[in-house]
DNA sequence: AGTCCACAGGAAGGGCAGGCGA
DNA sequence: TCGCCTGCCCTTCCTGTGGACT
């Protein structure tokens, strides 16, 4: 035998009684039939999208609620659906998803027509052309045949904060300038107060339909828990109280299913992972506890030199609270001292907003009357997080 | 009542990378 | 190859500000 540990490993594993039956109905890409305490929403934006299928435009709509409230999830839905009929009639129906909040993929006016153009079949450049260009290529790509486009942009406000309104305005023109085909937009945002910041012109195009999405109670995330534990897990191995914990904190987190999802998944990846025979409470909170520090590690790893640096600093000064100043004069030794190039503290002032972003930092602006005024920061981690990342972090800079 | 601190944060623009067509 | 385009990171310059201190 060739390696005696590993062999034990994996005898092991074989031995065991498998936890999952099909893991995949706990993770977010998975797309179940039904919706559980979304028929209102879904019955809502089918009835609007409905048109499409006798060759009409479907009102555009605007789609509203927190995360893991099942927006993107509905939207999908229908619209899978809503293609299958259409394609088995024959009626020229085409679906769009884009979600701008991946990185590189369609966080800019650019690449957002770039993303769509490729649903198309249409490669472009990822950089290089002018803008006009690529408007020129989108609405001739649009325009090839009669048929219904429906676009959903999903997190659509992150879009318009780094770019503005503008594209919105472009896109709700563009059936005055195509010939054959009709556009309808479905907006997804999480983010309540979008419509109002909104230029008067794009919000009565956008916003012609509205449909809200309330978050979820802890009875409905119980519902749907159980709904998708039937699929993923085998009989009988999770514990009384796991599913309710599990929903409870979702609750907690302003009713998030996407967050129950992952703490019953990751609960259940842990038990196997020890080899035990059930899913227990136990495991729900280990999994609290690791879905945080993975989010965390992930984001800092994610981060350029620069802001880890500042991290770095932070975690040096290794005090509750400090002042912008503080970390900057901190940040500078760093940076002679590992030899990085040195920004200035308006840059630097930016980045620790950033990191305030990603729920790695707390900031607060406050005035301390004769002594200025400047942001407390503090960091916003568990201690046991905290080592781990001070762990991290002494591994990319020593 | 006025001053002044220590920044926050907006605006504009430089410089670079990646990519285009000619 | 060149000139041009865009996105991104960053700097420079600037105005704004809440409240302790005088």
């Amino acid at each position: 035998m060739a390696n005696r540990v590993l062999d034990e490993v994996f005898t092991k594993y074989l031995k065991n009684k498998p936890v999952f039956t099909n893991r995949g109905a706990l993770t977010l890409s998975y797309t179940p039939h039904t919706i559980p305490h979304r028929d209102e929403q879904t019955t809502e934006l089918g009835k609007i999208l409905a048109p499409a299928l006798k060759g009409g435009k479907p009102s555009n709509v605007f789609i509203y609620g927190g995360t893991g409230t099942g927006k993107s999830l509905v939207s999908a839905l229908v619209g899978e659906e809503l293609q299958k009929i259409s394609d088995t009639n024959g009626i020229p129906v085409k679906f769009v998803y884009i979600n701008c909040k991946m990185k590189k993929q369609a966080d800019t006016e650019y690449r957002l027509l770039a993303g769509i153009l490729k649903e198309f079949g249409k490669e472009v450049p990822f950089t290089g052309l002018p803008t006009d260009q690529i408007y020129n290529i989108f609405f001739k790509t649009m325009d090839e045949k009669e048929q219904t486009i429906i676009l959903i942009i999903d997190e659509i406000d992150t879009l318009v904060q780094k770019n503005g309104d503008e594209i919105l305005y472009n896109l709700t023109r563009m059936n005055q300038e195509l010939k054959k085909a009709k556009v309808s937009i479905i907006g997804i945002t999480n983010n309540l107060n979008f419509i109002d910041s909104l230029d008067p012109r794009v919000r009565s195009s956008l916003g012609e339909e509205e449909i809200i999405f309330p978050p979820y109670n802890a009875v409905q995330l119980q519902d749907i828990l159980r709904t998708r534990a039937i699929l993923a897990f085998q009989p009988d191995i999770v514990a009384d109280g796991v599913i309710e914990k599990c929903a409870a904190l979702g609750a907690q987190e302003h009713g998030d299913a996407r967050r129950a999802l992952d703490l019953l998944r990751v609960a259940g990846e842990l038990a196997e992972r020890s080899n035990d025979e059930e899913v227990k409470i136990g495991h729900v909170d280990a999994a609290e506890e690791k879905i945080d520090l993975d989010r965390v590690l992930e984001t800092v790893k994610a981060q350029p030199r620069q802001s880890q640096l500042i991290l770095y600093a932070i975690m040096e000064l290794g005090k509750g609270e400090m002042q912008t100043g503080e970390v900057f004069d901190r940040y500078q030794e760093l940076c002679r001292e590992f030899g990085y190039k040195v920004l200035t503290q308006r840059r630097i002032s930016d980045l620790i907003s950033e990191l305030d972003l990603f729920g790695i930092l707390n900031t607060k602006v406050v005035s301390k009357g004769r002594y200025g005024r400047t942001r407390i920061i503090s960091l916003s981690l568990s201690t046991h997080i905290q080592n781990k990342l001070k762990k991290l972090l002494y591994q990319i800079f020593l």
